[in-house]
DNA sequence: CTGTTAGCGCCTTCAT
DNA sequence: ATGAAGGCGCTAACAG
């Protein structure tokens, strides 16, 4: 079977601009104008071309046309993990400001190990990406230079408690924290107690509870009891640990490192009967849709997820170039009183 | 100041291969080589040119590379959603089975919306990925025609209910449904009231819901009561329809189309102090972690999302070739008793 | 073991 | 409004 440049297109046979152009007796510029919608084209040269898009089923080779442009229009992100929901959701943030753009997220997950980080920018970077988002300031020494000298825009979301490469978008952990002391204490709990999961990976948590210490000291108070469990957050494991807690010295209100964790809690409580907030109080991190809709709302402080991948977007999508200057945006966060504190 | 090819590198340079190989004074393709740890290498020369590369903080580019080798490395992926926690779960199960490969997943939501989806993997494809992952089997033409003819493996996740166009990993929904009746019916139940979300988004539901029908319907039964949500599956959304089909001729199981609106149904009757299962059991799907946490672990099928996501990736990454002959991988599920049903 | 020569498919600049 | 030429940064043969 001979091959003609009028041939059908068959499968593994890569149409080309080429192909188009000689299909449509036109030449590649035109075709290559046509496709991306730029400069002036006549009205039946880009009906004759279309015509051979469509016959031949062509789709641009990207890699070839951002080499070409030096110019790739690819996003890279790296968030730590997928089974938090709040890293689904600071994604589907992203997703939302990317929308009506033509840029294409690069996804990675890093594990919470900074190691792994390490290889994954770099894998990005290999992308000529036009900015790359990450997650914390918790870098390798040797990611922390490949994105200062990357000369891409740079993104450290979720926190602003430290100082940023390029932005950072978050709220202050630290903050919410002493937040959620203050509040707290003002409603009269005295005797602290706290429930959280594994610091080594989630340092957020730790500067919440930094913060919550603090306030507790400033009112010369502390925290009496912990309960830690080892792993991940869950609703498991937040139901295991206050069981563990309620077997130690007596506290009037659990602080939890999450509102997984709380709702294990709650749910702790509800078991074995323990009355909430009276017999024991508990307040969580996060503002979940769960939260709202138990039979008790959950007492938590909302941060907003989604507006720190949507406001991640809106601070490097407008302008290619590194400012001179380093930005930090707010997202702010919010004590929802709820029920059960 | 004069650019020299022995300066540091600066912010906004592009250092090249040709950079490192004039540094290091040997060719280009001995660094291309060494690079790629591909072909034989003078140990000598191999120092010397990794010091150039370190000293010059060189980042190979991809994008030449993937144009010059016609080899991209890159996996398209599109999901529906990253609110319903089931997708990051299968991206985890894609992560986990990419891990230890060079691939780099693009990933990209469509938010159930076929026309969407369509340019969001014709973007895709642009970027000559390896194989593309998509969800379940509603494509638009175009976009069926996309996959089919670009040659790329594809593998359709989630259901197996209808013929793939490469390869579909999953579970059969329908069977899922028709299991949670059969085994309904077993335990005593005979009223059978329905709660649901959106099937015009969700049609893997609608397909659980069908397979339950059919299995009532064999005994001479049937769903005597429905109470659907306008919106996407949440536990709140579930909370509210349980207390509507409550409100309609008395039901004594309600088999709910997920397992976070079945978590809402579990909070209604706590709220109303309805005892579970003796006044109203209550059967979800999925095996969602909060469930088993519940104070009565929640009666469901566990479906392996995880899973999915693996088996895609292991399907595959082993050959490029899309082969004759179409495969359909079953994931399988499980019943899981608990004890709200 | 290393260098040379051609592209990969497209975009950009400059003509016409 | 369209075409021709050159090159983006790298890899794939092939020499040597």
């Amino acid at each position: 079977m001979a091959r003609t440049k009028l041939r059908l297109p068959d499968r593994k046979v890569k149409i080309t601009l080429r192909d188009v152009a000689l299909r449509a007796d036109v030449s590649e510029s035109t075709v290559s104008r046509i496709m991306r919608n730029e400069g002036l084209v006549a009205e039946a040269t880009r009906e004759k071309v279309m015509e051979s898009v469509r016959a031949l089923g062509y789709v641009p080779n990207r890699i070839a046309g951002s080499l070409a442009s030096l110019d790739s229009y690819l996003l890279g992100v790296v968030v730590p993990s997928l089974s938090n929901i709040v890293f689904p959701e600071v994604l589907q943030g992203i997703n939302a400001g990317l929308r009506d753009s033509n840029y294409q997220a690069v996804i990675s997950v890093s594990d919470y190990d900074m190691d792994r980080e390490e290889a994954l920018v770099r894998g990005i970077l290999a992308w000529q990406p036009k900015a790359i988002l990450v997650t914390g300031f918790d870098h390798t020494l040797a990611t922390r230079r490949m994105l200062d000298q990357s000369g891409v825009r740079v993104v450290e979301m979720m926190e602003i408690d430290s100082a940023p490469i390029d932005v950072a978008v978050g709220m202050s952990h630290r903050k919410a924290g002493y937040a959620a002391g203050r509040h707290l204490i003002g409603r009269g709990y005295r005797r602290f107690g706290y429930v959280g999961h594994d610091w080594t990976s989630d340092r957020r948590a730790r500067l919440r509870y930094d913060g919550l210490s603090q306030a507790l000291s400033e009112a010369g108070l502390s925290i009496v009891a912990h309960a830690m469990a080892d792993g991940p957050s869950s609703v498991g494991a937040g139901k295991q640990q206050t069981s563990q807690l309620r077997a130690m010295a007596g506290v009037d209100v659990a602080v939890y490192s999450n509102d997984d964790m709380a709702v294990g809690g709650i749910f702790a409580c509800l078991e074995a009967g323990v009355s909430v907030p009276d017999q024991l109080a508990i307040f969580g991190f996060n503002g979940l849709e769960i939260g709202r809709a138990l039979p008790q709302p959950l007492s938590t402080i909302r941060s907003n997820r989604f507006l720190i991948g949507q406001k991640a977007i809106e601070a490097i999508l407008p302008s290619q170039d590194r400012p001179a200057t380093k930005t930090a945006i707010d997202t702010g966060f919010e004590i929802f009183a709820g029920t059960t504190a």
